[in-house]
Formats: C-alpha cells, sequence, structure tokens
DNA sequence: TTAAAAATGATAGTAATACTATTATCTTTG
DNA sequence: CAAAGATAATAGTATTACTATCATTTTTAA
C-alpha cells in the first residue's frame, strides 16, 4: 500500500480550495499543520492567524489555498474519505466471497486508525482523530444543499454506496442497504467519540471493538432466517 | 399527555443557565425565539444580538439568562430530551411484554416530530428541526469532558440507558445494548438529516421511515436465531 | 541570463462576534 | 413607599474572519 501510494495522489474535490495545497511547499504545510492545531486546539478555536504563526507564514497566504477554515475542514474530510475509500477497494478488490467481502469492508470502514502510513504530509492518525470529532461539522451546515450540489460530499456519498454494494451482494433482499450503510460509517465514529467521551452508553471498548459491534449488527441485520 | 405536562415542568441541569428561563416573560421570550432563529439562520449564524433585536430586548439582557449561545444549545438539546424521556416513559409504562415495549420505545425515540403540543412557550416541531441539525455540536467541541462531568449530558445519557434496558428486557444475552441503544438514537437523527440533505445515501423517505429501519435492525440484532 | 510571472510576506483596514462593565430606569414586593 | 431585583441603554474590548494593497522573493520561460 505504501508503495501504491508513493504513485497515487488522494483527489479532492477541486472547487473546495482555491489552489491546490499538493502543489507547494506551503500547501503542504498548510494541511500538515492543520491537521495538528485543529487536534490540539479543535475546530472551533482554529483560526488562520494562528495556523500562520504555528507554520512561520502569513495569514493572508493561507487564505490563497482555502477561501475559509469551514473548507479547509471540506478538503480534510475529503482527503480522509478519500484515503478510506482507497483502502476499501484495495483491501476487498481480490475477495470474491460476498460475506467475506462484507467483513473486510465493516473492518476497513469502522477500525481505529493507529498507524500513520507516512507516505505524504498526512497524519492520518491525528487526522483520523479529527474526523471523529470535527467531521459532523463539515455538513451540519446551512450552505449543505448548495455545497452538496458543487460536488463537495462526492467522495463520502460513493463510500456509502460501495459499502452498500457489498452489502447487498450478501443479501440482494435486504431493502435498507444505504440506510444501514449510512449507519455504520456515521456510528463507527459516534461510537468512537462515545468511547473516548462518554463511556457509560457504548459497550464499546479496547477489547469490545465498534469493529465486533458492527460486524454482529450487520450480519445478523441482513439474514433472512431470525425474526 | 397535555393535560399531565400542564402541571409537570420540564427540568433542565440547573447548571447549564445563569437565570432559569421558565421563571420569567422575557426568559420564556429568549428560549422561544431562539429556537425560530436557530432554525431560520443556523446556530453559526445566530447571536445574541440578533435574537435581542427579535424580541425587542437587549443583548445585555439575555446573557443574562445564558452565559454563552453554547449554553442555550445545551439548554435546548436538554429539554428536548427531558421531552423525549418524558414521553418515552409514558408511553411504554403501562406495557408489559417486552417486544411491545420495544416497539413503542424505538417508535418513540426514531418518529418524526410533526405536532406541537403547544402546552409550552416551546414549539417542538421547530425544536425537532434543531436537533436534527445542531444537537452533535452541543458536545463535539473541546469542552465536552469538563461540560459532561457539570452533569450538562445527564438526561441524554439516562434515556440511551433506558432503552439499554428495553433492549435487553426482550434479549438479556445480547452484549451490545448500549452500542446498539446510542446507535439508534444518534442514527435517527441522522437518517433524518439524510433524508432532507442527502437522499441518494438514506433509504428512508416518506413512505420508508427510519422507525420501520431501526425497528427491523433492532430486532434482528438481538433475535437469538439467525446468523 | 534576465525579465516577466507567480508566489509569498507584511501591513493595514473593516465589519462582526462574543462578550464585560457600568449606569440608568423600570417593576415588584414586603 | 423604599428597597431589591430585573431590564435597558450605552460603551468598550479583544478577537475573528476576512479583503485589499503593495513589497519582496522565487520560479519559469525565452
Amino acid at each position: 500500500m505504501k508503495a501504491l501510494l508513493s504513485v497515487l495522489k488522494i483527489s479532492v474535490p477541486s472547487k473546495i480550495f482555491i489552489k491546490d495545497p499538493e502543489t507547494s511547499e506551503l500547501g503542504k504545510n498548510i494541511v500538515k499543520h492543520s491537521i495538528l492545531l485543529i487536534n490540539e486546539i479543535g475546530f472551533e478555536n482554529f483560526t488562520f492567524k494562528k495556523l500562520g504563526i504555528k507554520i512561520g507564514s502569513n495569514e493572508s497566504s493561507i487564505y490563497r489555498y482555502f477561501e475559509s477554515k469551514h473548507k479547509l475542514l471540506l478538503y480534510l474530510s475529503s482527503w480522509y474519505w478519500a484515503w478510506v475509500e482507497y483502502q476499501l477497494v484495495i483491501e476487498t478488490f481480490s475477495i470474491s466471497e460476498p460475506v467475506k467481502k462484507l467483513d473486510k469492508a465493516i473492518e476497513v470502514l469502522t477500525r481505529e486508525i493507529k498507524e500513520d502510513s507516512k507516505f505524504s504530509h498526512v497524519n492520518e492518525v491525528i487526522l483520523y482523530k479529527i474526523i471523529v470529532n470535527e467531521n459532523s461539522k463539515s455538513f451540519l451546515t446551512k450552505e449543505v444543499d448548495i455545497e452538496n450540489k458543487e460536488g463537495f460530499f462526492e467522495i463520502y456519498k460513493r463510500l456509502v454506496m460501495r459499502l452498500q454494494q457489498i452489502i447487498n451482494e450478501v443479501n440482494p433482499k435486504y431493502p435498507f442497504g444505504l440506510s444501514l450503510s449510512s449507519t455504520i460509517i456515521e456510528g463507527a465514529l459516534h461510537q468512537r467519540y462515545l468511547n473516548e467521551h462518554f463511556p457509560t452508553i457504548t459497550d464499546c471498548k479496547e477489547s469490545n471493538t465498534p469493529c465486533e459491534f458492527f460486524n454482529n449488527l450487520v450480519k445478523k441485520a441482513i439474514s433472512e432466517n431470525g425474526k
């Protein structure tokens, strides 16, 4: 995977940025350190001014890459989901048995990211933490419909549809494939959050992972026997 | 229900507010019109200044009730969940058959609020919309652990535990009662949101409701036969 | 190699936000 | 009727989320 990714590039909808941050050192620094800084102080307290100070650059220069911090969050979100989609495709590609494919897909979509693949300036472990904490804020806005039309959520939607296809390969008659898929992807993040901040309302612990919970849930949900 | 609620009062953790808005006309107006205004312009664009203009009152007066707009959101969130908890308790109280109790609980927790009960200054239909759009923002903050310690999320957590108990009455051996419960409650809001803004990644429509999806999901998840 | 183009940096400025503080006025209540 | 309590009016502050301008540095292409 490391090898492959050194040739490939994670592709984010180009309307999200003004200037592609991948094309310069400053751009890469903006992305890299925005991840660290958002993780540190939270998205609400994060500003371009603070980021500028951190990377020894000017606020106004950052604005030449991203129109607003909201667009930057959209960029990080898209980047993350593209990276996950890539893993999903690679890791399920050669599995022909539908149930095994589904097992792997659930694993990819609900596992905790613990290792930085180091193929880029992006620290995936920290980015994953940001996604758990901040991803909802990228779409829970008044501008969601306009931004959706502009294609800002394409990768995320495609990922939900990919999982749905894998689900319906196991049971083509299951009528809630999309809802189940979107519930897993969003729910996995939510269970991680609960585990960290509200452990009394989740069963997911070090041992009892979201992977197991969702695997069990999906398998039973789409099984044809049972209630 | 209307009758009962005219004697009862929805109780919100008192540390959330500086002065209880239920105790004055201005307070009730703040709550009532904040719901309308947040629904109108979104939480990000909502300010106490704008609210003051809307209710013909002064910004500084609003600050005597709520320390910040974040605390106001916490208040609205707690109010909503307390109201839902009340309905859950009332509507499941007399049902002794565990499966029927579970059916009713899922219904209460996943149904769309379409009617304003009019027992108070709070418009529940609009409040429900705010919860769908803004609730996550009440806990996805850097201060979540401090606020959790202060008890700001007690009602929500209690509600998750109540549903878990009802689930485990049907199947005491099911090992993910809490995670399933929290997934349903959060997932129901998410499916509503998708239905409104991302219809291509949900099966939930006018006819095919989140109620049905989650009822089907839970029943199968906790069934002892099947896979 | 050099001149133009592109990128970055420095500085300034603006309207709005999220408050705090003070003082005045109005309304209850004992 | 006086004191207490609630509300209103006004002012002020630091920060945010930008935009605009101009200077400087770096890159690139002829």
